[in-house]
DNA sequence: GAGATTGTCTACCACTTGGTAAGTGAAGCG
DNA sequence: CGCTTCACTTACCAAGTGGTAGACAATCTC
């Protein structure tokens, strides 16, 4: 069955780490960062990247804590001492996509000029993860089918990027540098656009486009153009 | 666990109808059309409904076949008689969910007029379809996330369809009233946006649109203006 | 070094999963 | 009418499911 009963408040209350994150020196209060706490943090490192790829994959549904604990070499009441339940596991792994999600696109921005080389660069950026780590966007996709208690964090995480994205079309729109519409609703037709063409290889390969390198390519330059025609008035450009 | 080991051959050889569908009097061979046969077809028609409406929104892992029976108030074995297995009535669902878009895109298409109508056209029908019939897209989409056996069965099913798409595209390029590129790759483009607008419900809402009919209304007519910049050719339409 | 704490494991449990075996009653057939 | 076939059921089952209880050894605290 899809996760339910959640609890929603409470916010981090698991075990190890993040409690104490941030300050790198925890100084007194509780010393915890010697070798156990350490290798108990990588444990748990390991958990969420093993979920993560697993829950991104095959789904949520399908990945079994057994399964999880057995491709990892540990037990499944490991996993369940550092998550108390498989939905609270999804709660962190939800919370690890995002960070990494953000990390990426910051990182794709921040050496990216103005104007549409934005765009150009955020679209590279979701490409290369779409390839290099499918299981990002995979996990987005799937915790937004599960639906409400997790697809609230999901947007949750994910809204300083989503209004950061707002605020550049808005004002691309304002300069007359691209064609005047809703900011929200101009977001949503990218979104998923370049998040199905990055990822829907299943209907790729229905319509006799194999997944390779050299059409990956193709694919992005063709996605490119078309969102180019699509968004940027028409005297703006070179 | 994923649907794995499938049997590929052996077409439809589920027990009832289909079998002698198509002549509407079987005349000897086997009479099988009794009140007895037409209760079974009736039957699998509401197991196949009830399996496409759960498959298509709550997904085929998180649907179990007890809770399938319940809600139709069969028992499970019922199901199993109609179906040899599980998988076997996915595929089953597959090929009736292919048949209702293909119907309904086919109606939709012999009522429009040439050119970008037709894709006027189309939109219009995949949002009405994303609107009063959610499972058909949601279960395309589920089984291009379950992958091989299934997802083959769709682009098999789906693939006329897709070659009238790209002949359509084809065409219009030739007489120049589109942008010249790869018919295949804009179909994708297209194809995403289209679907992913319309079904992705959980993303609209990260972004702070709630999708009520006024909405999906605005959300159309946004999207369509979208396409059309994207593939018109710039002098073509009036 | 005694005792508390922490991370991990063994053992178990109630429940659900897809699937099988063996009927059962009624419609269809000669 | 007797007998077969068909649609469906009751009764199971082995293999998993997420989750709990408690033991145990390594580490930290004093």
């Amino acid at each position: 069955m899809a996760p339910n009963a959640r609890r929603e408040s409470s916010e981090q209350d698991r075990s190890p780490g993040r409690a104490a994150a941030g300050a790198r020196t925890t100084g007194r209060a509780r010393a915890a960062t010697g070798t156990r706490a350490l290798k108990a943090r990588e444990t748990d490192d390991r958990i969420l990247s093993a979920a993560l790829q697993s829950f991104g994959t095959r789904g949520y549904d399908a990945t079994s804590l057994d399964a999880l604990a057995g491709e990892l070499g540990i037990t499944k009441q490991t996993i369940l001492y550092h998550h108390p339940s498989k939905a609270a596991l999804l709660d962190a792994v939800i919370d690890r996509a995002s960070a990494d999600l953000t990390a990426t696109f910051d990182q794709a921005l921040s050496v990216a000029g103005p104007g549409w080389d934005r765009i150009d660069a955020l679209v590279r950026s979701v490409f290369r993860m779409a390839l290099r780590r499918p299981e990002l966007l995979g996990l987005v996709r799937e915790v937004s089918r599960l639906g409400a208690p997790a697809s609230t964090r999901v947007a949750e995480n994910l809204e300083p990027l989503v209004a950061r994205a707002q605020r550049f079309l808005a004002a691309e729109m304002d300069a007359g540098r691209m064609r005047r519409s809703d900011p929200a609703l101009v977001l949503v037709s990218a979104y998923s656009t370049v998040v199905g063409v990055a990822t829907e290889v299943e209907v790729l390969r229905a319509v006799g486009i194999e997944p390779t390198l050299r059409s990956t390519v193709t694919r992005r330059r063709e996605l490119l153009a078309f969102l180019h025609s699509a968004l940027v008035a028409p005297d703006a450009t070179p």
